[in-house]
DNA sequence: CTGTTAGCGCTTTCAT
DNA sequence: ATGAAAGCGCTAACAG
């Protein structure tokens, strides 16, 4: 077992034919006597020959391969259902174009870099980094295309959710409830950020979270903020690092499920009755919200659409078609079980897939 | 935007060197010049070269990619909690060895045998086909490592999980606490065995439970056996159709996690009590066991330990290292809400990892 | 230390 | 309808 021996000249002899004919065999086979082309193929069953993916990107200049690139180790990310759900859009994009997908991400020893040069893909699709973050030059260089999720872009598509107004949301109907005892649990380092604790994700969620008590005129409080490790775990830490430093929550505001069903545990364990004492709303609406017990209220971000669009904006730039656009996707405050149900209001309303065309 | 322009070449001319030294530059840079390294990997900045990976796959014969093969859609799969856990075992093993991993499923137009055909990847981890599957001949003409998990293997490596064992422990649970009336959630179509519904994954599981049954001297029905869709809502639906079929069980064995959550909430919604009046046991242990409420019991296989088990069988063939073995993970039967506190018993114990090293 | 020379395996005009 | 020839961009002996 080992190297690849047959190649396509093998072919061509044992079928007394030339390469070109027996490339033609495989792509152009109507361009070919009908003998011709059966004799080659069945050579190429007697050898067993498989051509090359390799030769064949070279000279094709397309692998058929859509890389997804993350800023984390890609072991790490699958702990993420974020991801599963995100990476379910892009394979149903890729599937639909008989594509494969390539999942690259930073390595334990060497640089994200190297790795990303490496890549045998025709595009990629760059998650939580902005376009000018250093690492993504040599795809610029290879003059590979690529789109930036969850990221600013300048020159290229990017998709994006509307971070500050599901924040926001979710802020202003605990405000409206009364609380003003809200423990605000934010990304340690922000999701996916390595570098820019400020922006991101995580940032825009704060905004929103901010914008909100503005609006209301209620003081926002830097001692109710506590960053936490994106995980349950992390969660949960969070939560018990607020009572330890002698919080007294009514509320908990999560920017992510993860979080906040961490909370949710810690709260439970510390006999917490929630929603009735304790009341959290999480973020991105992922299997974790739907699951846990209760059910969490959380702010929806439609992440699978979220892939699905990428990978179209991406398969888009491949075939030069299409400028770039920047995708906002809305977000939308879902009512579950770990807020009280509120006074009548009406439903938040917004519009849909905001498609907006521009440069710059 | 687009095709990438500048070679090697480009860069040795400007440099005014050769191609050769301008590839020693990023391979081997100790062994050129100082001043001259400089000058090329100035060019190299100036010029924004980047290296071209088909052409260096090409001639080196290797991407720094790992495969991972399944025979479904590439994009369906992600709502499978399993292959989540298995990505992220596959993923951290590519991450500590600086490479990335390329997920190939089903097309939905073309075959999947072309989709394997044009795949990038030094080597495939096989994902629920036996060996001897028609679709993974050309990868052995190609000459391209692989080894199977969840699948038969004869010549090369496997990975598999004591399924029988697993299920005929569960089954064996509950007719010890003195059920009768099992209701059993099989696969519909086999977990990922799409030609062949008495093999597979879901066939072992099966087996499993007859072999409890035969064990216990209790009579098995096939009435009580109703094939379900591998998901929540699969579950569900079997649930019900088992309801309106006039069965009436105190107790229900699902061959996965999503089944048996579905079940359990088809159950709660037609007013079973969970477990007091009916006993519910999954399989795997994914998250969805773990969050469900009650928590599922269920039969735990190391979803991420295969994965990465696999890749790093994978990583020896790769190098020419180790002879094919066959795995066969242990798993455990993981008691929490959906089944009553059992009479003291001892603890299911078993083996760790039992590697069988052999051929055939 | 650095350049010359061959390919790696395939596709693709351009002839025939 | 089929073949010859010229690369795609890079690496790796082998010289010098």
């Amino acid at each position: 077992m080992g190297t690849s021996r047959v190649t396509i000249a093998d072919v061509a002899r044992r079928a007394g034919v030339s390469p070109t004919a027996v490339s033609f065999a495989f792509h152009n086979p109507d361009q070919l006597g009908a003998e011709t082309a059966q004799r080659i193929m069945a050579a190429v069953r007697e050898l067993g020959y498989a051509p090359s993916p390799f030769a064949r990107a070279l000279v094709s200049r397309q692998v058929g391969v859509l890389g997804v690139l993350v800023p984390q180790g890609i072991g790490a990310i699958f702990e993420n259902p974020f991801f599963a759900a995100f990476l379910q859009g892009v394979g149903t994009a890729c599937a639909e174009q008989d594509r494969s997908m390539l999942v690259v991400g930073s390595p334990v020893d060497g640089t994200l870099e190297d790795v990303i040069a490496r890549a045998p893909v025709d595009g990629f699709i760059i998650v939580g980094l902005n376009e000018g973050y250093r690492e993504i030059e040599p795809l610029r260089r290879r003059g590979v295309p690529f789109v930036i999720v969850d990221g600013d872009s300048e020159t290229v598509s990017s998709v994006n959710v509307d971070d500050e107004g599901g924040a926001s949301r979710a802020a202003a109907h605990l405000l409206a409830a009364g609380h003003r005892d809200v423990l605000v649990l934010t990304f340690e380092t922000p999701y996916g950020h390595l570098d820019d604790p400020l922006h991101g994700v995580g940032g825009r969620r704060l905004r929103g979270y901010q914008q909100a008590f503005r609006d209301a005129r209620v003081a926002w409080r830097d001692q109710w903020l506590i960053p936490s490790v994106a995980s349950v775990e992390g969660g949960r830490q969070g939560f018990l690092t607020a009572l330890r430093s002698g919080l007294r929550p009514t509320a908990v505001l999560a920017v992510s499920d993860a979080i906040a069903a961490g909370a949710l545990a810690a709260a439970a364990r510390a006999e917490f009755r929630v929603p009735e004492e304790l009341e959290i709303i999480g973020f991105d609406d992922t299997i974790l919200a739907e699951l846990s017990c209760p059910p969490l209220t959380t702010v929806r971000q439609p992440i699978v659409d979220k892939g699905r669009i990428a990978a179209e904006l991406l398969l888009d730039a491949l075939a030069d078609r299409g400028s770039a656009e920047r995708i906002v996707l809305p977000t939308e405050l879902i009512l579950r079980g770990t807020t009280r149900a509120p006074e009548i209001r009406t439903r938040s309303r917004h519009n849909k897939h905001r498609r907006t065309d521009d440069g710059v």
